[in-house]
DNA sequence: CAGTGGTCTAGACCACTCG
DNA sequence: GAGTGGTCTAGACCACTGG
């Protein structure tokens, strides 16, 4: 056997991708049983610590189902919930994976002192000034979420220009500061539109918004950003895998 | 080293605790390198692969970092992000985990042919009739959550008796008929309170209300439960933690 | 009972980071 | 180069499941 190219990843990744194709192209279909772990191990010319840690990481995403004294199976088909809201992305994308385009207007950025209750959530130096944007974000031209953003290094307003906005601020930090948003606390809060919100929407007053409140952290744990996202709720699904 | 007891759990799982145990009487600080895993390893009288599984955990855990070529590091305090939406637990318990004493009131159960809605969220047989039961959860004393649960074992119902209801749902299914509850897929939905759940919940027309619609499955994926949760917005903190 | 996955060992080499 | 975690091997015994 050879997996496949004799190239440089990890043994145990190649393995796993080759059991993920028998999986993709219907070798294995949900409910089989895959060989036992040591012949499975013969077969492949590894050992089963290799092979383990293969099928480690393909239960970790859920592909297969191991019962101890039974045998290792492939999973079923389960209810999509690929794209729940553990995963962090952009409102951008959040707005593509949707079906739309997106797009941005009303772009407003300023530096401010943090008002008591954003002093609050984001812990700064006394005194210190945050760099605020205002973005109505659009989905094929429809205005469907509001979004505030606040960054705490706010000597980073005369680096940006406008036309950095149109798009993500995660690409934006990312190719112009290198900075890595790893993940992010978010907090999700229903709310009804008051009229300022109706309006940078178009929606009635009152109409049911979901907020999301996040706190995004790079890599090192230094908080980087807090967004204020206020989705509508006929335009998004938010759906989570909850687990016990 | 003794680890700790020398009673019947994994040995990697009492060095897992071991070092927890070091970590929150800390002996460990967040920040703090452990030392190298072969040293540790020597120290615990285990071998690198037994450690590396405890470790494995400690880290699944978010308890410690690794970085390679540098070592492995006692997690700084991230804001809490136990206890987040992903973490599937009874309405119970939500009330419980918000610090609050919980109840029941306003029980009703019936037998009832699915309308056209709910039968395309409940994929059942034509003609079947489905067991309905409407609670409303009380923190303190006070109501807070309207819960509508959906099981089409409606052959269940005559096991059913009231005072089964005045707790969590979950103990029932497992105490009482051993079936036990994997995971949720759920849809996270603002809404506002409309006459009939101002009048159940104590609060004014139109108050915002997170609407959580839950399809639970066991472990063999089949969908036991299909559950809609009001909860109201002051009352609870719904939080994610969201990773790229 | 035989067969499965779960745990554990001892030892080896690789890939990465730092000084 | 020295030290770290990452990968890999060969072999062993245990715990659980089914017939």
């Amino acid at each position: 056997m050879e997996f496949i190219n004799n190239d440089s990843r990890p043994l145990y990744l190649r393995i796993k991708e080759y059991l993920e194709g028998l999986i993709e192209n219907q070798t294995y279909k949900p409910g089989d049983r895959l060989p036992s772990e040591n012949s499975l191990a013969n077969e492949l010319g590894v050992s089963r610590a290799t092979l383990r840690e293969a099928l480690r990481v393909l239960e970790e995403e859920g592909k297969i189902v191991k019962h101890q004294g039974i045998g290792t199976f492939i999973s079923e088909q389960k209810p999509t919930f690929l794209r729940g809201i553990e995963e962090l992305v952009s409102v951008t994308e959040t707005i593509e994976n949707a079906g739309y385009k997106p797009g941005t207007t009303g772009l407003k950025m300023k530096l401010v002192k943090p008002s008591e209750s954003l002093q609050a959530k984001v812990k700064l130096s006394e005194g210190e000034e945050i760099l605020q944007l205002e973005r109505i974000r659009t989905a094929n031209g429809l205005p469907v979420v509001y979004c505030l953003d606040h960054l705490n290094n706010s000597y980073l307003y005369k680096e940006f220009s406008q036309e950095d906005f149109s798009g993500s601020l995660f690409n934006v930090l990312q190719n112009k500061f290198n900075i890595s948003i790893k993940y992010a606390l978010a907090q999700i809060i229903p709310v009804n539109a008051d009229r300022a919100l109706s309006k940078h929407l178009d929606i009635s007053e009152n109409f049911p918004l979901l907020l999301l409140e996040q706190y995004h952290y790079d890599r090192k744990d230094r908080m980087i950003l807090f967004s204020q996202n206020y989705f509508r709720s006929d335009q998004f699904q938010f759906k989570v895998l909850r687990q016990r």
